[in-house]
DNA sequence: TACTTATACTTACCCAAAGTAAGTACATAC
DNA sequence: GTATGTACTTACTTTGGGTAAGTATAAGTA
């Protein structure tokens, strides 16, 4: 007989799971999205954005450490799933402007009551390593 | 004279900043926590422990895609972090159970928050999709 | 007896993604 | 004529993530 897998309960089937989204599968493409929005740029760029529209090299200083390569590729992903609105304007030099969609703002949102909450509570994050670096420091006494 | 920065409203000194937490700053550690609880594995494992207590093998056929040197590597940061909680029963076969903290709570129900939207509005974001590809299609009518 | 399975890992190796630096086209300022 | 700013792209290097195999031990099966 096979093993039970009590561990999931996926009566639904694939076809169903993706239509909704289902991050536990591997192939559904919600995973993409969610690479795409909490990526190391991603958050930051969305976050950003949450102040109105800004240009590309506004960005680029705001968000210390950015490359411009990173900064382009990651807009443009986050363009393509449509939490962000590219305006070009045909004048030289460049001048584009990057906002949110209403989409992107929603997203936005949850993104930045994530970084919002690690923000506040990094000092307890911080406490916490340290103890956990005490503890393995003391390489168990009796056993071995 | 120097540039005006505009765009930089850093009134506050760096060790404020990093005492709260400031993303937007490059040597910021609260950019490595985000990076941990945010991670493409990191998120799946932070979702699959609010159900409660699991072992490593259970984690492992639940989160469809992961590596064993993965998990491993993910749960190590997310327990130095404070998030999980390891405990292990010196017994053979290994027995090993990992749980949330209440910090991990914490940051796992914003997770989960964010997650949520992108598995309700993943159809939006398809769509979102479809509808710039086509636009990109159509290479300019007329300019160039 | 010997072979298989299961657990929770680590280690060596490889490749794709991320980071770095430079290039591009054009205009305005010095 | 040299420098600067803009929004990018492209070539190259480094780093990190993924794959596969190894490890110790005991219970189960043939």
């Amino acid at each position: 007989m096979m093993t039970p897998d009590r561990d999931l309960p996926q009566a639904t089937g694939l076809t169903e799971r993706f239509e909704k989204g289902d991050l536990f599968a591997a192939p559904c493409p919600s995973r993409e999205v969610l690479a795409h929005v909490s990526s190391r740029w991603g958050v930051l760029i969305l976050i950003a954005l949450r102040g109105g529209t800004h240009r590309f090299s506004e960005l680029r200083r705001r968000i210390s450490g950015v490359s411009e390569k990173m900064l382009s590729q990651t807009l443009q992903a986050l363009t393509h799933d449509g939490f962000i609105l590219r305006v070009s304007h045909p004048v030289v030099p460049p001048f584009v402007e990057y906002s949110l969609t209403p989409l992107g703002e929603e997203v936005a949102e949850k993104v930045a009551d994530l970084a919002d909450w690690i923000e506040l509570n990094l000092m307890e994050v911080l406490k916490a390593r340290a103890a956990t670096e005490e503890e393995t420091e003391k390489p168990e006494p009796r056993s071995k």
